[in-house]
DNA sequence: TGTACATCAGTGAACGCGCGTTCACTGATGTAC
DNA sequence: TGTACATCAGTGAACGCGCGTTCACTGATGTAC
Protein backbone atom coordinates (compact mmCIF):
# COMPACT_ATOMS: atom_id res chain seq x y z
CA UNK A 1 0.00 0.00 0.00
CA UNK A 2 2.62 2.52 1.33
CA UNK A 3 5.14 3.18 -1.97
CA UNK A 4 8.75 2.48 -1.21
CA UNK A 5 10.30 5.67 0.15
CA UNK A 6 13.34 7.25 -1.20
CA UNK A 7 13.88 9.18 1.71
CA UNK A 8 14.11 5.93 3.69
CA UNK A 9 12.17 4.85 6.74
CA UNK A 10 12.20 7.74 8.97
CA UNK A 11 11.12 10.35 7.03
CA UNK A 12 8.26 8.14 6.28
CA UNK A 13 7.59 7.32 9.33
CA UNK A 14 7.03 11.07 9.79
CA UNK A 15 4.59 11.25 6.69
CA UNK A 16 3.06 8.28 8.38
CA UNK A 17 2.87 9.98 11.64
CA UNK A 18 0.93 13.02 9.87
CA UNK A 19 -1.74 10.65 7.86
CA UNK A 20 -2.97 8.55 11.43
CA UNK A 21 -3.11 11.90 12.93
CA UNK A 22 -5.50 13.08 10.26
CA UNK A 23 -7.63 10.17 10.50
CA UNK A 24 -7.83 9.07 13.81
CA UNK A 25 -6.37 11.55 15.72
CA UNK A 26 -3.79 12.31 18.52
CA UNK A 27 -5.18 9.59 20.71
CA UNK A 28 -5.13 6.88 18.08
CA UNK A 29 -1.67 7.58 17.13
CA UNK A 30 0.23 4.79 18.29
CA UNK A 31 3.66 3.69 17.56
CA UNK A 32 2.48 0.36 17.06
CA UNK A 33 -0.34 2.10 14.34
CA UNK A 34 2.34 4.19 12.65
CA UNK A 35 4.68 0.91 12.49
CA UNK A 36 1.63 -1.01 10.88
CA UNK A 37 1.09 1.58 8.41
CA UNK A 38 4.76 1.91 7.43
CA UNK A 39 4.78 -1.65 7.10
CA UNK A 40 7.35 -2.06 9.44
CA UNK A 41 7.46 -4.30 12.47
CA UNK A 42 6.18 -2.62 15.87
CA UNK A 43 9.94 -2.19 16.64
CA UNK A 44 11.53 -0.96 13.54
CA UNK A 45 10.45 3.01 14.53
CA UNK A 46 12.63 3.04 17.56
CA UNK A 47 15.69 2.89 15.42
CA UNK A 48 15.01 6.13 14.30
CA UNK A 49 13.63 7.97 17.70
CA UNK A 50 13.85 7.56 20.99
CA UNK A 51 10.16 6.97 21.96
CA UNK A 52 6.69 7.91 20.78
CA UNK A 53 7.19 11.43 22.48
CA UNK A 54 10.22 12.23 20.25
CA UNK A 55 8.44 11.49 17.23
CA UNK A 56 5.21 13.30 17.98
CA UNK A 57 7.54 16.24 18.71
CA UNK A 58 9.40 16.16 15.79
CA UNK A 59 6.30 16.09 13.55
CA UNK A 60 4.43 18.89 16.03
CA UNK A 61 7.58 21.05 15.30
CA UNK A 62 7.12 20.60 11.67
CA UNK A 63 3.76 21.32 12.25
CA UNK A 64 4.64 25.03 13.58
CA UNK A 65 7.41 25.67 10.95
CA UNK A 66 4.25 24.70 8.30
CA UNK A 67 1.64 27.29 10.10
CA UNK A 68 4.42 29.96 10.11
CA UNK A 69 4.90 29.22 6.37
CA UNK A 70 0.87 28.97 5.67
CA UNK A 71 0.64 32.43 7.50
CA UNK A 72 3.45 34.30 5.97
CA UNK A 73 2.66 33.27 2.20
CA UNK A 74 -1.26 33.86 3.12
CA UNK A 75 -0.05 37.36 3.79
CA UNK A 76 2.47 37.66 0.89
CA UNK A 77 -0.62 37.20 -1.78
CA UNK A 78 -2.45 39.79 -0.11
CA UNK A 79 -1.07 42.89 -1.89
CA UNK A 80 0.28 46.02 -0.10
CA UNK A 81 -2.36 47.42 2.49
CA UNK A 82 -0.72 46.27 5.85
CA UNK A 83 -4.50 45.39 7.41
CA UNK A 84 -5.19 43.43 4.26
CA UNK A 85 -1.64 41.18 4.99
CA UNK A 86 -2.80 41.13 8.44
CA UNK A 87 -6.08 39.54 7.76
CA UNK A 88 -4.62 37.56 5.13
CA UNK A 89 -2.46 35.87 7.67
CA UNK A 90 -5.29 35.33 9.75
CA UNK A 91 -6.82 33.64 7.35
CA UNK A 92 -3.82 31.29 6.63
CA UNK A 93 -3.32 30.49 10.14
CA UNK A 94 -7.14 28.89 9.83
CA UNK A 95 -6.43 27.42 6.89
CA UNK A 96 -3.40 25.38 8.07
CA UNK A 97 -5.70 24.16 10.65
CA UNK A 98 -8.55 22.96 9.36
CA UNK A 99 -6.40 21.45 5.95
CA UNK A 100 -4.49 19.81 8.83
CA UNK A 101 -6.37 18.75 11.53
CA UNK A 102 -4.83 16.09 13.35
CA UNK A 103 -1.49 17.82 13.35
CA UNK A 104 -3.39 21.00 14.99
CA UNK A 105 -4.71 19.29 17.04
CA UNK A 106 -1.36 17.49 17.86
CA UNK A 107 0.48 20.96 18.75
CA UNK A 108 -1.68 21.62 21.76
CA UNK A 109 -1.23 18.87 23.52
CA UNK A 110 1.36 19.10 26.21
CA UNK A 111 0.77 15.65 27.54
CA UNK A 112 2.07 14.03 23.90
CA UNK A 113 4.41 16.53 22.82
CA UNK A 114 7.90 17.59 24.94
CA UNK A 115 7.73 21.31 24.25
CA UNK A 116 11.20 21.58 26.21
CA UNK A 117 12.70 19.69 23.11
CA UNK A 118 15.21 21.99 21.66
CA UNK A 119 13.66 23.82 18.48
CA UNK A 120 9.81 23.28 19.08
CA UNK A 121 9.20 26.24 21.20
CA UNK A 122 11.52 28.09 18.83
CA UNK A 123 9.37 27.03 16.36
CA UNK A 124 5.97 28.25 17.72
CA UNK A 125 7.73 31.47 18.68
CA UNK A 126 8.34 32.14 15.21
CA UNK A 127 5.06 31.14 13.82
CA UNK A 128 4.01 34.25 16.39
CA UNK A 129 6.53 36.44 15.40
CA UNK A 130 5.01 36.22 11.90
CA UNK A 131 1.93 37.51 13.13
CA UNK A 132 3.16 40.18 15.24
CA UNK A 133 5.42 41.35 12.30
CA UNK A 134 2.35 41.86 10.12
CA UNK A 135 0.75 43.69 13.48
CA UNK A 136 3.84 45.91 13.82
CA UNK A 137 3.18 47.05 9.63
CA UNK A 138 0.02 47.89 10.69
CA UNK A 139 0.91 49.86 13.59
CA UNK A 140 3.27 51.93 11.71
CA UNK A 141 0.26 53.00 9.83
CA UNK A 142 -1.14 54.45 12.43
CA UNK A 143 -3.39 51.63 13.38
CA UNK A 144 -3.67 50.80 17.03
CA UNK A 145 -0.09 52.55 16.89
CA UNK A 146 0.08 53.22 20.71
CA UNK A 147 -1.15 49.91 21.59
CA UNK A 148 2.02 47.03 22.98
CA UNK A 149 2.71 45.42 19.57
CA UNK A 150 2.63 41.76 21.46
CA UNK A 151 -0.50 42.20 23.03
CA UNK A 152 -2.35 43.04 20.02
CA UNK A 153 -0.73 39.87 17.93
CA UNK A 154 -2.13 37.67 20.80
CA UNK A 155 -5.37 38.96 20.83
CA UNK A 156 -5.72 38.52 16.61
CA UNK A 157 -3.65 35.13 17.40
CA UNK A 158 -6.47 33.87 20.17
CA UNK A 159 -9.51 35.35 17.22
CA UNK A 160 -7.92 32.90 14.56
CA UNK A 161 -7.23 29.98 17.00
CA UNK A 162 -10.44 30.08 18.62
CA UNK A 163 -12.51 30.23 14.89
CA UNK A 164 -9.90 27.19 13.76
CA UNK A 165 -10.83 25.12 17.17
CA UNK A 166 -14.40 25.54 17.09
CA UNK A 167 -14.88 25.17 13.39
CA UNK A 168 -13.33 22.01 13.48
CA UNK A 169 -14.88 20.69 16.83
CA UNK A 170 -18.06 21.15 14.89
CA UNK A 171 -20.09 23.73 16.87
CA UNK A 172 -19.52 26.58 15.11
CA UNK A 173 -21.19 25.40 11.71
CA UNK A 174 -24.29 24.02 13.85
CA UNK A 175 -24.76 27.43 15.98
CA UNK A 176 -24.10 30.00 12.80
CA UNK A 177 -25.74 27.69 10.30
CA UNK A 178 -22.83 28.29 8.16
CA UNK A 179 -21.55 25.80 5.61
CA UNK A 180 -17.83 27.62 5.90
CA UNK A 181 -16.13 29.54 8.48
CA UNK A 182 -15.98 32.38 5.94
CA UNK A 183 -18.54 34.01 6.93
CA UNK A 184 -17.46 34.24 10.85
CA UNK A 185 -14.03 34.93 10.15
CA UNK A 186 -14.57 38.08 7.64
CA UNK A 187 -17.41 38.96 10.53
CA UNK A 188 -14.33 38.39 13.20
CA UNK A 189 -11.88 40.14 11.33
CA UNK A 190 -13.97 43.11 10.21
CA UNK A 191 -15.01 43.92 13.76
CA UNK A 192 -11.24 43.46 14.75
CA UNK A 193 -9.47 45.31 12.14
CA UNK A 194 -12.58 48.25 12.17
CA UNK A 195 -13.03 48.48 8.73
CA UNK A 196 -15.50 45.97 7.09
CA UNK A 197 -13.08 45.48 3.74
CA UNK A 198 -10.43 43.75 5.53
CA UNK A 199 -12.96 41.00 6.95
CA UNK A 200 -13.91 40.66 3.71
CA UNK A 201 -13.00 40.41 -0.51
CA UNK A 202 -9.29 41.62 0.31
CA UNK A 203 -8.07 37.83 -1.02
CA UNK A 204 -8.62 35.25 -3.38
CA UNK A 205 -10.90 31.97 -1.26
CA UNK A 206 -8.69 29.44 0.76
CA UNK A 207 -7.20 26.16 -2.21
CA UNK A 208 -8.81 24.25 0.68
CA UNK A 209 -8.82 21.21 -2.04
CA UNK A 210 -5.66 21.13 -2.46
CA UNK A 211 -3.01 19.35 -0.69
CA UNK A 212 -2.32 20.27 3.06
CA UNK A 213 0.93 22.23 3.56
CA UNK A 214 2.82 19.81 5.33
CA UNK A 215 4.33 18.40 2.67
CA UNK A 216 5.77 22.11 1.41
CA UNK A 217 9.27 22.45 1.59
CA UNK A 218 10.62 22.48 5.10
CA UNK A 219 13.65 24.15 6.86
CA UNK A 220 16.17 21.15 7.73
CA UNK A 221 18.28 21.11 10.24
CA UNK A 222 22.08 20.73 9.27
CA UNK B 1 -8.90 12.04 53.61
CA UNK B 2 -12.35 12.28 51.37
CA UNK B 3 -14.90 13.15 53.99
CA UNK B 4 -18.35 10.85 53.80
CA UNK B 5 -20.70 12.53 51.41
CA UNK B 6 -23.99 13.14 52.45
CA UNK B 7 -25.46 12.62 48.54
CA UNK B 8 -24.27 9.40 48.55
CA UNK B 9 -21.70 8.14 46.02
CA UNK B 10 -23.02 9.25 42.72
CA UNK B 11 -22.69 13.35 43.80
CA UNK B 12 -19.19 11.90 45.24
CA UNK B 13 -17.71 10.70 41.88
CA UNK B 14 -19.01 13.43 39.93
CA UNK B 15 -17.03 15.48 42.55
CA UNK B 16 -14.20 13.74 42.58
CA UNK B 17 -14.39 13.54 38.39
CA UNK B 18 -13.71 17.06 38.48
CA UNK B 19 -10.49 17.18 40.97
CA UNK B 20 -9.00 14.53 38.88
CA UNK B 21 -9.83 16.24 35.75
CA UNK B 22 -8.62 19.22 37.38
CA UNK B 23 -5.54 17.80 38.78
CA UNK B 24 -4.19 15.39 36.35
CA UNK B 25 -6.47 16.62 32.93
CA UNK B 26 -8.58 14.51 30.94
CA UNK B 27 -5.70 11.86 30.10
CA UNK B 28 -4.99 10.92 33.37
CA UNK B 29 -8.99 10.85 34.53
CA UNK B 30 -9.43 6.80 34.24
CA UNK B 31 -12.35 5.06 36.34
CA UNK B 32 -9.90 3.51 38.52
CA UNK B 33 -8.35 6.52 39.66
CA UNK B 34 -11.59 8.32 40.65
CA UNK B 35 -12.32 5.31 42.68
CA UNK B 36 -9.41 5.33 44.03
CA UNK B 37 -9.85 8.95 45.47
CA UNK B 38 -13.20 8.31 45.91
CA UNK B 39 -12.11 5.93 48.50
CA UNK B 40 -14.29 2.67 46.80
CA UNK B 41 -13.93 -0.39 44.77
CA UNK B 42 -12.75 0.36 41.11
CA UNK B 43 -15.46 -1.67 40.15
CA UNK B 44 -18.01 0.20 42.25
CA UNK B 45 -18.56 3.69 40.10
CA UNK B 46 -20.17 1.64 37.68
CA UNK B 47 -23.10 0.59 39.95
CA UNK B 48 -23.87 4.58 39.24
CA UNK B 49 -22.66 5.03 35.70
CA UNK B 50 -23.13 2.57 32.31
CA UNK B 51 -19.17 3.32 31.58
CA UNK B 52 -16.04 5.93 32.07
CA UNK B 53 -17.60 8.04 29.01
CA UNK B 54 -21.07 8.21 30.83
CA UNK B 55 -19.63 9.33 33.81
CA UNK B 56 -17.68 12.27 32.25
CA UNK B 57 -20.77 13.23 30.09
CA UNK B 58 -22.67 14.08 32.71
CA UNK B 59 -19.62 15.96 34.27
CA UNK B 60 -19.40 17.57 30.95
CA UNK B 61 -22.84 18.77 30.41
CA UNK B 62 -22.49 20.15 34.35
CA UNK B 63 -19.69 22.03 32.67
CA UNK B 64 -21.50 23.55 30.16
CA UNK B 65 -24.59 24.69 32.44
CA UNK B 66 -21.67 26.00 34.95
CA UNK B 67 -20.44 28.09 32.10
CA UNK B 68 -23.68 29.05 31.17
CA UNK B 69 -23.93 30.44 34.51
CA UNK B 70 -20.52 31.89 34.61
CA UNK B 71 -21.09 34.17 31.56
CA UNK B 72 -24.86 35.23 32.74
CA UNK B 73 -24.09 35.99 36.06
CA UNK B 74 -20.71 38.31 34.45
CA UNK B 75 -23.30 39.92 32.48
CA UNK B 76 -25.49 40.98 34.98
CA UNK B 77 -22.92 42.30 36.94
CA UNK B 78 -22.04 44.70 34.15
CA UNK B 79 -24.99 47.70 34.35
CA UNK B 80 -27.15 48.38 31.32
CA UNK B 81 -25.01 49.32 28.57
CA UNK B 82 -25.16 46.20 26.41
CA UNK B 83 -22.30 46.47 25.10
CA UNK B 84 -20.73 46.64 28.47
CA UNK B 85 -22.97 43.03 29.40
CA UNK B 86 -21.20 41.62 26.56
CA UNK B 87 -17.74 42.22 27.45
CA UNK B 88 -18.47 41.01 31.03
CA UNK B 89 -20.06 38.03 29.54
CA UNK B 90 -17.09 37.15 27.49
CA UNK B 91 -15.01 37.66 30.75
CA UNK B 92 -17.56 35.32 32.65
CA UNK B 93 -16.74 32.63 29.67
CA UNK B 94 -12.71 33.30 30.06
CA UNK B 95 -13.18 33.30 34.04
CA UNK B 96 -14.98 29.49 34.17
CA UNK B 97 -12.33 28.47 32.05
CA UNK B 98 -9.23 29.34 33.53
CA UNK B 99 -10.82 28.27 37.32
CA UNK B 100 -11.93 25.27 35.59
CA UNK B 101 -9.69 24.11 33.29
CA UNK B 102 -9.94 20.36 33.61
CA UNK B 103 -13.82 20.50 33.14
CA UNK B 104 -12.83 23.31 30.10
CA UNK B 105 -10.75 20.91 28.49
CA UNK B 106 -12.85 17.34 29.15
CA UNK B 107 -15.63 19.48 27.43
CA UNK B 108 -14.01 19.66 24.06
CA UNK B 109 -13.11 16.49 23.58
CA UNK B 110 -15.28 14.31 21.41
CA UNK B 111 -13.17 11.24 21.96
CA UNK B 112 -14.02 11.14 25.79
CA UNK B 113 -17.62 13.00 25.76
CA UNK B 114 -20.43 11.37 24.28
CA UNK B 115 -22.04 14.45 22.87
CA UNK B 116 -24.99 12.91 21.47
CA UNK B 117 -26.38 11.97 24.93
CA UNK B 118 -29.76 14.03 26.09
CA UNK B 119 -28.96 16.87 27.12
CA UNK B 120 -25.33 17.73 26.54
CA UNK B 121 -25.23 19.50 23.19
CA UNK B 122 -28.58 21.89 24.39
CA UNK B 123 -26.49 22.54 27.46
CA UNK B 124 -23.48 23.79 24.82
CA UNK B 125 -26.23 25.15 23.00
CA UNK B 126 -27.60 26.97 25.96
CA UNK B 127 -24.33 28.40 26.75
CA UNK B 128 -23.90 30.01 23.05
CA UNK B 129 -27.40 31.40 23.68
CA UNK B 130 -26.26 33.24 26.52
CA UNK B 131 -23.60 34.84 24.41
CA UNK B 132 -26.47 35.20 21.15
CA UNK B 133 -28.85 37.18 23.70
CA UNK B 134 -26.31 39.84 24.87
CA UNK B 135 -25.05 40.77 21.38
CA UNK B 136 -28.89 41.28 20.64
CA UNK B 137 -29.34 43.49 22.76
CA UNK B 138 -26.17 45.50 21.60
CA UNK B 139 -27.71 45.12 17.93
CA UNK B 140 -30.91 46.55 19.15
CA UNK B 141 -29.17 50.02 20.23
CA UNK B 142 -27.58 50.05 16.97
CA UNK B 143 -24.38 48.16 17.40
CA UNK B 144 -23.60 45.91 14.32
CA UNK B 145 -27.82 45.69 13.88
CA UNK B 146 -27.02 44.89 10.24
CA UNK B 147 -25.34 41.76 10.46
CA UNK B 148 -26.53 38.02 11.51
CA UNK B 149 -26.71 38.49 15.23
CA UNK B 150 -25.29 34.24 15.16
CA UNK B 151 -22.20 35.25 13.12
CA UNK B 152 -21.18 37.66 14.97
CA UNK B 153 -21.78 35.71 18.72
CA UNK B 154 -19.67 32.92 17.16
CA UNK B 155 -16.64 35.12 16.01
CA UNK B 156 -17.25 37.06 19.77
CA UNK B 157 -17.05 33.18 21.02
CA UNK B 158 -13.99 31.94 19.21
CA UNK B 159 -12.14 35.05 20.52
CA UNK B 160 -13.14 34.28 23.84
CA UNK B 161 -12.23 30.75 23.97
CA UNK B 162 -9.04 31.33 21.63
CA UNK B 163 -7.92 33.35 24.77
CA UNK B 164 -8.71 30.76 27.24
CA UNK B 165 -7.11 28.16 25.32
CA UNK B 166 -4.04 29.84 24.48
CA UNK B 167 -3.73 31.02 27.97
CA UNK B 168 -4.65 27.96 29.60
CA UNK B 169 -1.74 26.45 27.23
CA UNK B 170 0.66 29.24 28.83
CA UNK B 171 1.75 30.25 25.21
CA UNK B 172 0.05 33.62 25.60
CA UNK B 173 1.21 34.46 29.03
CA UNK B 174 4.93 34.04 27.05
CA UNK B 175 4.67 35.82 23.80
CA UNK B 176 2.85 38.91 25.33
CA UNK B 177 5.32 39.10 28.76
CA UNK B 178 1.57 39.59 30.87
CA UNK B 179 0.98 37.39 33.80
CA UNK B 180 -2.51 38.49 33.77
CA UNK B 181 -5.04 37.87 30.85
CA UNK B 182 -6.40 41.58 31.48
CA UNK B 183 -4.40 42.77 29.06
CA UNK B 184 -5.21 40.56 26.09
CA UNK B 185 -8.42 40.04 26.83
CA UNK B 186 -9.27 44.31 27.14
CA UNK B 187 -7.14 44.49 23.93
CA UNK B 188 -9.23 42.01 22.33
CA UNK B 189 -12.77 43.52 23.43
CA UNK B 190 -11.27 46.90 22.24
CA UNK B 191 -10.66 46.08 19.57
CA UNK B 192 -14.09 43.96 18.87
CA UNK B 193 -16.76 46.45 20.17
CA UNK B 194 -15.29 49.24 18.91
CA UNK B 195 -14.91 51.37 21.95
CA UNK B 196 -11.75 51.06 24.32
CA UNK B 197 -14.29 51.29 26.72
CA UNK B 198 -15.95 48.49 26.73
CA UNK B 199 -12.67 45.99 26.89
CA UNK B 200 -10.99 47.87 29.57
CA UNK B 201 -12.65 48.53 33.06
CA UNK B 202 -16.76 48.30 32.68
CA UNK B 203 -16.58 45.82 35.86
CA UNK B 204 -14.30 44.47 39.30
CA UNK B 205 -11.78 42.22 38.22
CA UNK B 206 -12.87 38.84 37.94
CA UNK B 207 -12.02 36.91 41.70
CA UNK B 208 -9.96 34.48 40.35
CA UNK B 209 -9.40 33.29 44.18
CA UNK B 210 -12.90 32.08 45.08
CA UNK B 211 -14.36 28.31 43.94
CA UNK B 212 -14.54 27.44 41.18
CA UNK B 213 -18.42 27.91 40.04
CA UNK B 214 -18.58 23.96 39.55
CA UNK B 215 -20.20 23.94 43.20
CA UNK B 216 -22.56 26.70 42.07
CA UNK B 217 -26.09 25.40 42.08
CA UNK B 218 -27.39 23.54 39.05
CA UNK B 219 -30.12 22.82 37.39
CA UNK B 220 -31.89 19.37 38.29
CA UNK B 221 -33.21 16.49 35.85
CA UNK B 222 -36.36 15.42 36.98
C1' DT C 1 40.35 -9.26 -5.45
C1' DG C 2 39.49 -11.58 -1.22
C1' DT C 3 38.75 -12.13 3.63
C1' DA C 4 37.66 -10.85 8.38
C1' DC C 5 35.32 -7.96 11.08
C1' DA C 6 32.23 -4.10 12.66
C1' DT C 7 28.04 -1.61 12.08
C1' DC C 8 23.39 -1.15 12.00
C1' DA C 9 18.40 -1.29 10.42
C1' DG C 10 14.73 -4.20 10.97
C1' DT C 11 12.50 -8.55 13.24
C1' DG C 12 9.50 -10.79 16.33
C1' DA C 13 8.95 -12.68 20.81
C1' DA C 14 8.43 -11.14 25.31
C1' DC C 15 7.68 -8.11 29.47
C1' DG C 16 5.06 -5.37 32.39
C1' DC C 17 1.67 -1.93 32.72
C1' DG C 18 -2.89 0.28 33.56
C1' DC C 19 -6.95 0.23 31.66
C1' DG C 20 -12.47 -0.70 31.20
C1' DT C 21 -15.44 -4.03 32.12
C1' DT C 22 -17.45 -8.52 33.94
C1' DC C 23 -18.96 -11.46 37.47
C1' DA C 24 -19.96 -14.21 41.48
C1' DC C 25 -20.07 -12.77 46.08
C1' DT C 26 -21.49 -10.41 50.54
C1' DG C 27 -23.90 -7.91 53.63
C1' DA C 28 -27.03 -4.34 54.66
C1' DT C 29 -31.64 -2.52 53.95
C1' DG C 30 -36.39 -2.55 52.80
C1' DT C 31 -40.86 -5.03 52.19
C1' DA C 32 -44.73 -8.46 52.42
C1' DC C 33 -47.27 -11.04 55.28
C1' DT D 1 -43.08 -8.29 66.56
C1' DG D 2 -41.09 -11.78 63.77
C1' DT D 3 -39.81 -14.16 59.64
C1' DA D 4 -38.87 -14.92 54.76
C1' DC D 5 -37.61 -12.94 50.77
C1' DA D 6 -36.06 -9.42 47.27
C1' DT D 7 -33.22 -5.62 46.19
C1' DC D 8 -29.12 -3.48 45.55
C1' DA D 9 -24.59 -0.98 46.53
C1' DG D 10 -20.06 -2.19 47.00
C1' DT D 11 -16.18 -5.89 46.83
C1' DG D 12 -12.25 -8.02 44.85
C1' DA D 13 -10.62 -11.41 41.71
C1' DA D 14 -10.30 -12.06 37.00
C1' DC D 15 -10.34 -11.28 31.85
C1' DG D 16 -8.69 -9.47 27.75
C1' DC D 17 -6.83 -5.56 25.53
C1' DG D 18 -3.39 -2.48 23.32
C1' DC D 19 0.18 -0.10 24.62
C1' DG D 20 5.57 1.47 24.92
C1' DT D 21 9.64 -0.51 25.37
C1' DT D 22 13.38 -4.18 25.68
C1' DC D 23 16.23 -7.59 23.78
C1' DA D 24 18.59 -11.27 21.46
C1' DC D 25 18.60 -12.22 16.74
C1' DT D 26 19.49 -11.89 11.59
C1' DG D 27 21.09 -10.42 7.46
C1' DA D 28 22.77 -6.88 4.60
C1' DT D 29 26.26 -3.33 3.96
C1' DG D 30 30.51 -1.03 4.58
C1' DT D 31 35.50 -1.00 5.89
C1' DA D 32 40.37 -2.38 6.95
C1' DC D 33 43.99 -4.78 5.42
Amino acid sequence: MTPPHPAGLRQRLIDTTVEVLAERGPEGTTLREIARRAGVSHGAPLRHFDSLTSLLSEVAANGFADLEASVDSAAATAGDHPRARLAAGGRGYIDFALANPGVFALMWRSDLVDFTRPGLAEAGAAAFASLTRLVESCQRQGWQEKADTAVVAGALWATVHGLAQLWLFGVLARTTRTTSIDAVRKTAFGLLLDDQAFGSAISPPPTRSKKPPSTAPRRKRP
